[in-house]
DNA sequence: CACCAACATGAGGATGTCCTCAAGTTCGGC
DNA sequence: GCCGAACTTGAGGACATCCTCATGTTGGTG
């Protein structure tokens, strides 16, 4: 889209600092943290920030492409697995491990951010991903036939407020969380649900397009 | 403690209103609703809040008074079902519909808000009735004999933070998180847990005196 | 009905964050 | 090494929310 010519080498070392930084306050702070504060830790002066970084969401878009490409990562080696349960098993653990750790990535589970067209791409791909994951857990009858690739999205958005309220009294808490949570999308103690699944449209609205 | 001397007839009026206000304006907004919303909601100053309710906490504490006493008829209604499965999970539906159509109550489970003796008084008896069911439960060979009460606290929080996502999506969406959520409850599916549950210690700092 | 304590009021200072922009600085091609 | 474009800087205006306090109003008691 836009033809971006090639940043001084200033501009760039200082664009490169800005994500570390970015990354940092993030993890420890949420999304919310002041813009002040990650400029303050990158070293550069507040406009510096608006320079490199339009808006905020730019910012998180680009802060947080290592951890589109890490669970890109994860998905591929839960599909290597020869047991396509423990698959996903590892896959939702590591993505809850992530959330875990960082407080940016589990707000960014929390809204919907809007993101760059490479990421976007990336969270598209991951999510096909995603898909054979459940689609292989399902036809080895691990994984309970009546859940959707959407219903993960409830593991997430359910361990991110468990993480939340738990992370600083005992950070191995959401494994437990995790457990039951994994327990109930067992084939074996499978019962009816209530109402049925999101439908792609919801699931976009619901986490802005490209999923997460 | 303090002995309250009764407020005089305006100022009662007062504050009838302004707790009113409070409940649908957190229940809109959330507990971060700024409270000048909540006095004009209320038809009264800035000021009079203040004199009312010393800190934010306070009015909080006042306005959730209701809830707490519901949660309580809950837990009543659950032990008095002669099914203790049937009673564990109307329970937990019932709060979690609280979470679903309430911001403030569900805000309320993410953060610790100091409480006034009565209240905290009120959810330990609360929480007690929530003993029993548990007990009961597991008793009759329904629920999984390796949680405890604390690991109910992971419905909650999780609860929260998939009806945040999904609220005006998808307002059911929560009833099948729930759903999965309690199948993973079950005795039948059961598979070990990877930690050890909350002890009563770190619950009481995850959720500030007297539990929610 | 008069009086004072109790109460209500809302302007305003304090704080924290956002974002801009005019002025100064640095890079890199020539 | 010079110059223009690219870049950096940080003070400062805009905004939202907090909480206080001096002033004015009202309830209810004697």
């Amino acid at each position: 889209m836009s033809e971006t010519r090639p940043l001084r080498a200033d501009a760039r070392r200082n664009r490169e600092r800005l994500i570390e930084a970015a990354r940092t306050v993030y993890a420890e702070r949420g999304l919310d943290a002041p813009l002040d504060e990650i400029a303050r830790c990158a070293g550069v002066s507040i406009g510096t920030l608006y320079n490199r970084f339009p808006s905020r969401d730019a910012l998180i878009d680009a802060a947080f492409a290592d951890r589109v490409a890490a669970t890109a990562r994860f998905a591929e080696h839960a599909l290597a697995d020869d047991d396509p349960w423990s698959g996903l098993a590892y896959f939702l653990e590591r993505i809850c491990e992530l959330q875990a750790t960082d407080r940016g990535y589990r707000d960014l589970a929390a809204r919907s951010v809007p993101r760059s067209a490479e990421t976007a791409a990336a969270l598209r791909d991951g999510y096909r991903q995603m898909e054979r994951i459940v689609e292989r857990a399902q036809h080895a009858g691990a994984l309970r036939s009546d859940v959707t690739l959407a219903d993960l999205a409830f593991v997430f958005w359910g361990h991110a407020g468990t993480v939340a309220a738990t992370a600083d009294i005992a950070p191995d808490a959401w494994r437990r969380h995790l457990g039951l949570l994994l327990d109930g999308l067992r084939s074996e103690g499978a019962h009816p649900l209530p109402v049925p699944p999101l439908d792609p449209a919801q699931v976009e609205r619901a986490m802005g397009p490209g999923g997460c």
